[in-house]
DNA sequence: AACAAACCCGACCAATTTTGTCGGGTTTGT
DNA sequence: ACAAACCCGACAAAATTGGTCGGGTTTGTT
């Protein structure tokens, strides 16, 4: 789960489709003055949103793009599947746990990258642009219970959020 | 939270550390060395964690680097903000939500991605040195509670670990 | 049929960020 | 005195990002 700017990009476009697409294809052009995006870069990245169904083009006058799916069922985590580039987590090349030396000190931090890229992709899947456009984000709650927070200090707390 | 590769530096250059000190000091050549980071590089990076006051010096032969806090009371976050520049969200450059023109179109995205932010850092917050060397790491449950998740459409699941 | 609006695509490139290197310090145990 | 180690600012190579460019191709409209 790699999240770069690209991966924003691609969701701001996403999300400016999904609110001015009313049944009908929205131009590149559109979203590019909209969002303050070069044309040639969202070619890109729609092309890659494209070949990962998750809009279908129109060609000619009067073309654009249309959703594939609707807000609801459009996951923000697909998105940024779909335009980024898998990512390799550490150094550990072989990206699944194998091949990298487990008890050579280096890769005790695997798992940790690991299970960061799991939850990250499980907020994500979590949100659908509708959510996004209705503003339904925030404050979502615990993204650890609090049972399983083992050994988390109470006294450093006011720390976390500065 | 922002969340680059110098922040996964130095996550493994203080795992290594913590699971290599003894109460003595620990010399960068020594981290340098089993975790294949160059030592200027390691200098730097343990500039910004010594003075997060994360970790104390000790200079003159036989010094080092010591943890300031145990392995329990040092969080991952700790570690990632202290080398880890604040981070311009997504284009509205106050990142305090003000500023950004909510109507505008652009940065309806704004709160996703400053939720995203919380999300990772509750996690980090989460996970301590100790649970890293321990690998206590993976799988730990829910990011989102079930009942939360509005409208994420059960079809679409098997893609979400694609 | 001609035209133009839009998508489509590969190659290239400039700016930025990341990941260092280098060359000098300074402090302190032996 | 010496050397082991930290300390620090300036600089530079490499990778990534965020594009540009120059061509297509498809298709609605006239």
């Amino acid at each position: 789960m790699k999240l770069s700017t690209k991966g924003r990009y691609a969701v701001m476009a996403m999300v400016d489709l999904a609110a001015n697409s009313e049944g009908k294809p929205v131009s590149l052009a559109e979203i590019a003055e909209r969002q303050e995006i070069s044309l040639s870069y969202l070619e890109q990245l729609f092309g890659k949103l494209r070949r990962g169904e998750l809009v279908k083009s129109v060609r000619g006058p009067g073309g654009g793009y249309l959703l594939s799916r609707s807000t609801d069922e459009t996951r923000i985590s697909d998105i940024v599947v779909a335009v980024d580039e898998p990512l390799r987590a550490t150094r550990c090349k072989t990206g699944s746990s194998v091949g990298c030396r487990a008890d050579h000190g280096r890769c005790l931090t695997h798992d940790l990258w690991e299970e960061l890229g799991n939850q990250i992709h499980m907020f994500l899947s979590s949100v659908s642009l509708a959510d996004v456009i209705a503003r339904r984000v925030l404050g979502r709650r615990s993204l650890v219970p609090a049972e399983t927070t083992v050994e988390a200090p109470a006294e450093t707390a006011e720390r976390a959020l500065a």
